[in-house]
DNA sequence: TTTAGCACTGTGAAAGATTAAGTGCTAAAG
DNA sequence: CTTTAGCACTTAATCTTTCACAGTGCTAAA
């Protein structure tokens, strides 16, 4: 791969991106200054490499997955994020009163919005959250809510129906106990904590205790699997992209944006926690007609992802550059809040 | 508007909304024993009177809006639940542990994979929700975490960062004296009395009582602003039907089925408590397109709608005898848990 | 190594041909 | 007065053919 090599098939990615037309040879000799059986020349050895495909045998050229593989690692300039688009960011971090959570949440809406694919924001209250109190509620002498909160401000409640031969103070005394013992505790182990140091004092003092302990159970398991966010956003924007231009190919693309199965595969994966990744079609068993760059995060006691979707031919530099955006204005916000 | 006449037209609604195509008249005549000829004659009238359009001078006839609305006021029969439809929602009310709440989005789950039409359920703590506490729980010296509880069961919680110059202190005492003078307060009028009533009296009692009072009044807001939740479910399934069957209208749908506005007019409205509404087409603003059939809902504190989104040729009885369906189901569980 | 020239190929749009489904109308029959 | 058989007519949909276009590969000369 020589030098005009590498510029060709820098131009024939970042023309297909731009346009979603296949490229011909003579569109590109103004650019190389060279006729265009010159570049035919050159297309067919990218052709044998892999970096470039036809789609029959007589139309112009479309980058493989190899090729936009070769484009984001050697290729693809850092694009300068454009003022405008800087300026919808910068808007939303300038808002201090606003929770780091959610703005990262109206960002990744931004960028739906002005790059017309959809994103992902997936947040998880992490394991460094750890138990800061139980309190229980009573709504009446048979309805109960238990209040869960973390050191990091995460609160999820639930609502019991008590059993007639459970007294709300018991259930109150219990939750009590609970407070003298794990606070302080990481979330993910309180349940086990529960089971194997609170459960025998609570058999000495609450009569009914397999029913109250049962009601705590719950509410911890209930706070582990449901302290995830997910937003969605735009899953009707990436149809305008060209390449989803057929009703069955637009169904099936609808389906999977609906399908939270898949939605969760795209927003978790043990990527190194400061890169950018790219996941081009069939290189991942996401899909094979999409493209995904997600980032990890990592805010004040809650890990998550951020991720567009596109399709292979997505503005890969463009997105890059505002996803770095986005990590960088969260990283001058966790200093100037100095926390995490 | 004879017996053979109504006859003809039912028999013309449904069988468009089983094949949905165009209905002609020889596949009428073996149903009402004549000729093709003499239904062609009576589905002339049919035109003329307006409940039968033809996409073309030589198409068959397909139910105008007018059509569907006299169907469903006059010919529709009460479908019969199917059995294996019926077993599907029982098995949700079955579990007794299941908030209703929660049952109720269940259902609306089922019933759109069963039909494959979307279905919405936005739920609203309702103005009988009284406040019967708020919290404050501190994290640390400057982050708190107000939890607001409401007689009904329904909590909300919102994060502050404390400016430098406020004590977690004055923050706690400000909710003691909130707690003793509003505790009972409708929760959407507890923003006033804040402003009249608490106002004053922390006035004299804490030093920084603007800031501490306008965490209060956030945190209420919120609760109002925020305590309602809307579930949209298969939002891909409707595509499955034929009539949205171009790229064009398909990716209209999906715009609007992801547009939050557009799914909070269809789930809003003053419909009669105990009825079950349907809006064919344009005659509702939501869209020329599609069918809603909803029916609102009211349970222990919380006020909401359910709503069926589908073709102009929706399945009109099947969908009102499931939403009736889950309706009844509610009612006995409200009578046995003894609530509301 | 580059280029001009040329034969060749698949696509897509336009134009016709054909078929199938269904209509309206007329005139006769019940 | 209602029903029906018969027939001419209409339209959509499908298929085929044609044609221009954009682009290729290859050869031979520069």
């Amino acid at each position: 791969m020589d030098e005009r090599r590498n510029n060709l098939l820098k131009e024939i990615v970042e023309t297909y991106i731009k346009t979603a037309k296949p490229v011909g040879s003579k569109a590109l000799c103004s650019k190389f200054d060279c006729s265009s059986a010159t570049i035919r020349n050159e297309m067919a050895v990218l052709e044998d490499l892999g970096y470039i495909e036809k789609n029959h045998i007589s139309s112009g050229r479309v980058p493989s997955e190899k090729g936009y593989r070769y484009y984001v690692e050697h290729l693809m300039e850092a694009e300068k994020i454009t003022g405008s688009d800087m300026l919808k960011l910068q808007q939303i971090f300038a808002n201090n009163e606003l929770e780091l959570s959610d703005a990262i949440t109206k960002c990744m809406e931004i960028i739906s919005d002005i790059t017309n694919y959809t994103s992902i924001v997936l947040g998880k209250s992490s394991a460094d959250n750890n138990l800061l109190q139980v309190n229980i509620i009573a709504l009446s002498d048979y309805q109960v809510v238990a209040v869960v909160c973390t050191d990091k401000g995460n609160v999820e409640n639930k609502m019991f129906n008590l059993p007639g031969n459970i007294n709300v103070n018991e259930v109150i005394k219990t939750s009590e106990i609970i407070n003298k013992m794990l606070v302080g505790t990481p979330i993910n182990e309180v349940s086990d904590r529960l089971e194997t140091e609170v459960k025998p004092v609570i058999k000495r003092q609450i009569r009914q205790y397999e029913t109250v302990y049962n009601i705590f159970y719950d509410a911890f398991s209930d706070f582990v699997s449901n302290n995830s966010n997910i937003h969605v956003n735009g899953r009707a924007k990436i149809f305008e992209q060209p390449e989803y231009n057929d009703v069955a190919e637009l169904k099936r693309l609808a389906n999977k944006l609906e399908d939270i199965d898949f939605i969760e595969k795209v927003s978790q994966g043990d990527d190194d926690e400061n890169e950018i990744k790219i996941y081009i079609g069939d290189e991942s068993e996401f899909d094979p007609n999409v493209t995904i760059i997600r980032k990890k995060y990592h805010i004040n006691g809650e890990d998550g992802t951020i991720a567009v979707i596109g399709p292979k031919r997505m503005d890969y530099g463009r997105i890059v550059s505002l996803l770095e955006y986005v990590d960088e204005k969260l990283d001058s916000r966790k200093e100037k809040d100095g926390k995490d």
